[in-house]
DNA sequence: ACTTCTTTGAGACTCAATCTCAATAGAGGG
DNA sequence: CCCTCTATTGAGATTGAGTCTCAAAGAAGT
């Protein structure tokens, strides 16, 4: 996997030292395509042994972030959640309130026209957030 | 002023009773439309010789919140904004890195397009966040 | 005025996230 | 390979927004 060299890369860009606690940190982010909050992520490296610090598991999301290879999601429900940006288009969130599951959706034209309604309320765009509430139609879902 | 009025109106349909801190609260977020935080609301009260505790503050919002005479707003920075939703029309908002300056924007050909993405996954849209984070070209801004 | 039930306030508590600081460990030089 | 210079780590303390507790105060109906 390259994960190692594009970790080492972005260490070294931002004068950091390349630890095998970062580098299990990335590695366990890399691991699944899920939503997950830094204790879920924390807890899923003790699960298997690895022993890294809730400060560092922090620290270095936040490195992480920075350098976009990872995308804070903040649900507003008091903690962010991680996923895995590498090779990952753009995309928002559609969040179920009864199940809580997480879809994601893209649409071409709502990026641009929130472009264009920035540009005229002389507003350069850095990063958006653009979240969906409500009911799915799931058969499974609680609500049922 | 019919803020009265309304308030007992929500109170009555909630079984809840009218009381002047209720009131007070009320009356400070009706005040101005600026977008302030529960610290904010809870000293300008203090100020004001009005007190009111914090946990008489924040009470009450969540029921003006529940109730859709107030908007919590989350900007993502760990404290929830509230702004007076009384005979407002629905808006997103843009922010401002620099000066955290906050200006509202609607674009009803994105609201469509939103609730037609969400339906075509299976959903029913109940609320939706949608925030724009950039650079303002206000000259008085800290980054100009 | 009496009774009942809700509300209030002060401060304790929660919980995610950040900070502290002594101990540990990269990374380059010799 | 060792040494020195820093950066990093971990355990636990701390922060800060928000919530909870419970005794005292206050609505509202009779």
């Amino acid at each position: 996997m390259h994960n190692t060299d594009k970790l080492k890369r972005i260490l070294h860009k931002e004068n950091l030292r390349y630890t095998q606690q970062r580098q299990e940190v990335w590695d366990e982010i890399c691991s699944t395509n899920e939503h997950r909050d830094a204790e879920d992520i924390y807890n899923s490296l003790r699960k298997r042994q690895t022993n890294v610090s809730r400060a560092t598991v922090y620290r270095t999301i936040d490195v992480l972030v920075k350098n976009n290879l990872v995308r804070r999601l903040d649900l507003g429900d008091g903690r962010s959640r991680f996923e895995n940006k590498m090779g990952i288009a753009h995309h928002d969130h559609i969040v179920c309130l009864d199940c809580r599951k997480i879809v994601e959706f893209m649409n071409e034209e709502i990026e641009e026209i929130q472009e264009q309604v920035a540009k005229e309320m002389g507003f350069e765009i850095v990063r958006h957030v653009h979240q969906l509430f409500g009911h799915c139609l799931d058969e499974k879902c609680p609500n049922k």
